[in-house]
DNA sequence: CTCACAAAGTTCTTATTTGGAACTTAAAAC
DNA sequence: GTTTTAAGTTCCAAATAAGAACTTTGTGAG
């Protein structure tokens, strides 16, 4: 079975993860969430590739999750910025937050 | 950049979502708080394939989300059951839950 | 004017992961 | 003995991702 079948599964957990259940998109919202907003920016910032990061923010727009804003006319250039329905998943990702801070320290023994 | 890079990355989000940031993680976890324990009824409840579960289940035993438990000498068997550590991420799962039921209703027309 | 630069993608090829079905193992039940 | 059950493993084809180069649209420097 493809994941996007579980687009219309009787639980709503699956729903959503058919939507948002991939490592490079959930990193994305997180950006979201740091506040930033440009194509990129997610690129550097997650490490995922300009493919995927194209990919997953034209299923993230679709969903209505992100709206694409222009910030500039000439050169025509848009931005990705958090509806009201992407604000609404913050609770996930504070929970994701917390569990990793608790229960996976970083460990990297850092020269700094 | 492979996900799996992830996991000793400065964030807490990235560091979780290098262990359980993929769709069947997720779901298996679910099942797992629906009170499911065995291997065959991952296999069913999730749709994904045998291969997916078993390397999946592993990951999550080895990172001490899930603990194998013999539920049976003779043949021998064991089931999954989550650990404290695994209890802890309800949270995430429950934000889950309620981001779905809210944004994402079901759009099957059953026939009953 | 021409060259370099920037942002946001797209395209290409190769590598990795996943899907699906069949096979294995160990014991029990018929 | 043959079938059944649970828990995996193995195999190959198909889908997805990685990494780098290329495109597009415009700006600013010399």
């Amino acid at each position: 079975m493809k994941w996007t079948d579980l687009d219309d599964n009787w639980c709503p957990v699956a729903r959503t993860l058919s939507l948002v259940g991939d490592r490079w998109t959930l990193l994305i919202l997180r950006d979201c969430f740091l506040g930033l907003s440009r194509f990129d920016q997610f690129v550097s910032s997650t490490g995922a590739t300009r493919h995927l990061i194209s990919d997953r923010l034209k299923r993230l727009v679709e969903a209505g999750i992100l709206e694409k804003q222009v910030y500039s006319e000439r050169p025509k250039r848009y931005e990705y910025v958090l509806t009201e329905k992407g604000h609404e998943f913050s609770p996930a990702l504070v929970a994701f937050k917390d569990w990793g801070k608790k229960h996976l320290p970083v460990r990297r023994t850092t020269q700094s």
